[in-house]
DNA sequence: AGTAAAAAAGATATCTTAATATAGTTTGTA
DNA sequence: TACAAACTATATTAAGATATCTTTTTTACT
């Protein structure tokens, strides 16, 4: 029950972005070293973003990636669905699943009353709730 | 996002040991085929809920699982530890972790509060919850 | 045009979870 | 006490998530 280790580096990358003046870009390898994450995962990452348009790239000298939108107009549920795919706590919750092993699973309506009200709390947040700038006296 | 086959296949196991009455024995094979999970490895997990004390084991001849406890004095929860260990949704929630990545990281808030949210609803359930006897038609 | 810097894309490797297989131990019963 | 039925323990394999590497494409600048 945990997220995935891409959901978290996306989050931290966004983040880091959020921090910074609208419009502003950032090259894939400077924003590894600066949020600690692999290099070339990240470079999957940043592209998935940027086809879903949270993220522009701009390829070629001089490019980079920069927020395709305001920190508060993405919403972190909006992000976790790009990454991970529709939010589904186990493998009975997926569109269209059949279950074989019982005619009358009330596991089920547990299912969907914890992912509810898992997906109500991550749309309580946007990317500028996690994006105000830090304050710290060493770094 | 997802829980673990290791909790579903539990919470199945346990479910249907739940619908009938106290102290019913139950052989590992015949479950197996009953809730639809492979054999060997629903034989880990009933071992490890032995060990808990959720179930008792019985060897030999004769032998088997039972609920160590009614179903309405087994929480959720509880049995979600006992499968998966403590809930942490992302590492940086594990116990000790020191974050490099960010002097002052807002995500740590908002996974705690999520995180929070999931453990008080996973604590409103217990197996007595998701373990009423089935009225089905065909089986 | 040529070169260097950057993202995009695809192939490969690693690691963890899930599943399987095999051998070992306990116990009831004839 | 011998055997078969059950749980126990350990080792191996498979699948999926995570990470890396290499090549290709695009663009700015000289």
């Amino acid at each position: 029950m945990r997220i995935t280790r891409a959901f978290d580096y996306t989050l931290r990358a966004l983040m880091h972005m959020g921090k910074f003046p609208e419009g502003s870009v950032f090259m894939r390898s400077d924003l590894a070293k600066v949020i600690l994450v692999p290099n070339s995962f990240l470079g999957k990452i940043l592209q998935n973003l940027a086809k879903s348009g949270i993220l522009i790239s701009e390829r070629g000298k001089k490019g980079g990636f920069r927020l395709g939108r305001a920190p508060k107009d993405i919403g972190i549920y909006e992000i976790f669905i790009v990454v991970d795919g529709p939010l589904n706590i186990n493998n009975c919750m997926d569109k269209g699943f059949q279950c074989e092993a019982s005619c009358d699973c009330q596991a089920t309506h547990m299912w969907q009353d914890i992912q509810n009200s898992l997906e109500a709390k991550l749309k309580t947040y946007t990317l500028a709730d996690i994006s105000k700038a830090d304050f710290c006296a060493v770094k």
